[in-house]
DNA sequence: AAGAGTTTGTGAACGCGTTAACAAAATCGT
DNA sequence: ACGATTTTGTTAACGCGTTCACAAACTCTT
């Protein structure tokens, strides 16, 4: 007898490993196109390559799911899109928080885009007084002391930090104080949470650092060559 | 016998696994902290706490860049530093060009942070009639068609595609005929470039429906609680 | 109805990354 | 000088994720 994933008590089992989940959105999107172009059926093949994976891998992640294709055919679009939706809760919206609303938070706000993906920015929260009471993007901005009423009231449970890094701690701790349990954050700064609440962390430097470091690399190897 | 990392013809050899180079910056940032702090050396464990990793996965990083540390006594915080700096391409700024000043496009030029990061932001580019020749945190916006001319004169190599997602590939493109060869892209659309070209994505929406999912499955686990 | 052709779902191999564990090398105290 | 202590650098085990490869399951043609 193998052990699958998380037995859970209850036997609801699933636990979807997690780089599944963080492709899943992405088949999600490629669905999305796929159904705007009118295409009713595709294949792993097909929407492998549109969502630029492994079509291996694509069925494996899939797998995960269900048994949600048909052998010698493929995958009917409405049905498997529909499927992800729920599995990965895009069959409601979610509303969000965004703490610190300077350059990086107000582009946030503003951003259409997160509306289709089942993101919902709920209400946004800074402590500067001078921008306490201007509208953003449609959405008053709050002051960071109402932000536990916030939360409670909206039933609010992702926040995403976009202050400066010092604040990120003390801004996560009161997040978590008014009931968030999931935080995007986008300051260069460690912040520690209780367990059961998820941190996962955004930083824009080091995506170029990483950039800079295999152009040093390219720059050497034709140096040499 | 056994080969270690990509045995290099002139064997310059150096291949720091993808996952290493990743943190590298932490730790340079960790290891700021601390200078900032007055600490002239620190241990493995003592890093590693600031940078929020395991102290073996840290003694293990660093390994990969040579053994810049003393049994017993730790590492140097001012040596470790450079070194690091070194290794990612620090000692040097690296020039980006930023295309599609919207939202997106316009925080990213305002961030001063990128600067202490060896990243300056060169120059901006649209393709809006109306935004070319605007000024935005004191860098006047060129035309889509200078694109090439901008690249080549000022030696840019690293671009980031801020433009809505229907025009990610047409601007990818012109990034790789002009002479870039690492692209950071914001927008969510696949982009396809030849060998040799690097390119990284960020999925601001996927973060978030990421952290959904999560919220999710606690919201479901507490119910058959 | 049967064989040829498709395509899924999955077992198994493989590779990369993480972590534990320890020998080697340094310092410190006596 | 030497044993106790500290801490690195590295080896080995482990676990997760990716990929291959193929049987099972379906359609289509004749
Ligand atoms: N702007 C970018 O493109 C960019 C890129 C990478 C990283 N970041 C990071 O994102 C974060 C935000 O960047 P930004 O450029 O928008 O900064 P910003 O200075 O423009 O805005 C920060 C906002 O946070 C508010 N704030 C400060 N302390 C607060 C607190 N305790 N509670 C609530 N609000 C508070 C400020 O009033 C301000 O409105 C920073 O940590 C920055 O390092 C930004
Ligand atoms: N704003 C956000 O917070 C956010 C969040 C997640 C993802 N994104 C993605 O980042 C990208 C930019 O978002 P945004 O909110 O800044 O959009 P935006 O509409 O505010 O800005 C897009 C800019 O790109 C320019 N542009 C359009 N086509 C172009 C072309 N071919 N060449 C050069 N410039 C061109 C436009 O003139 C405009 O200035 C989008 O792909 C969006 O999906 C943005």
């Amino acid at each position: 007898m193998t052990i699958l994933r998380t037995p859970l008590a209850d036997g609801s089992a699933r636990g979807i490993p997690d780089a599944t989940v963080a492709r899943l959105p992405v088949y999600l999107r490629a669905l999305n196109a796929l159904a705007e172009q009118g295409v009713a059926t595709c294949s792993s093949n097909d929407l492998a390559e549109n969502a630029g994976v492994n079509p291996a891998k694509l069925r494996k992640d899939l797998s995960y799911l269900g048994s949600y294709g048909t052998r010698g055919v493929g995958y009917d679009v409405e049905y498997l899109r529909y499927q992800i939706a729920r599995e990965i809760g895009q069959t409601q919206d979610w509303d969000v928080v965004i703490v610190g609303v300077g350059n990086l938070g107000s582009a946030l706000s503003a951003y259409q885009g997160f509306s289709t993906r089942g993101i919902r920015v709920a209400a946004l929260v800074d402590a500067d007084p001078k921008r306490v009471g201007t509208t953003i993007s449609g959405i008053t901005v709050s002051s960071l002391d109402d932000l536990t009423a916030i939360v409670e009231e909206r039933a609010i449970s992702i926040g995403i930090i976009a202050t400066p890094g010092e604040a990120a701690q003390e801004v996560a701790d009161r997040l978590v104080a008014a009931g968030v349990t999931s935080i995007l954050n986008f300051a260069p700064a460690l912040v520690q949470v209780p367990d059961g609440v998820d941190v996962r962390k955004v930083d824009l430097s080091i995506e170029l650092q990483i950039l800079a470091y295999h152009e040093q690399r390219k720059a050497g190897k034709e140096a040499t060559a």
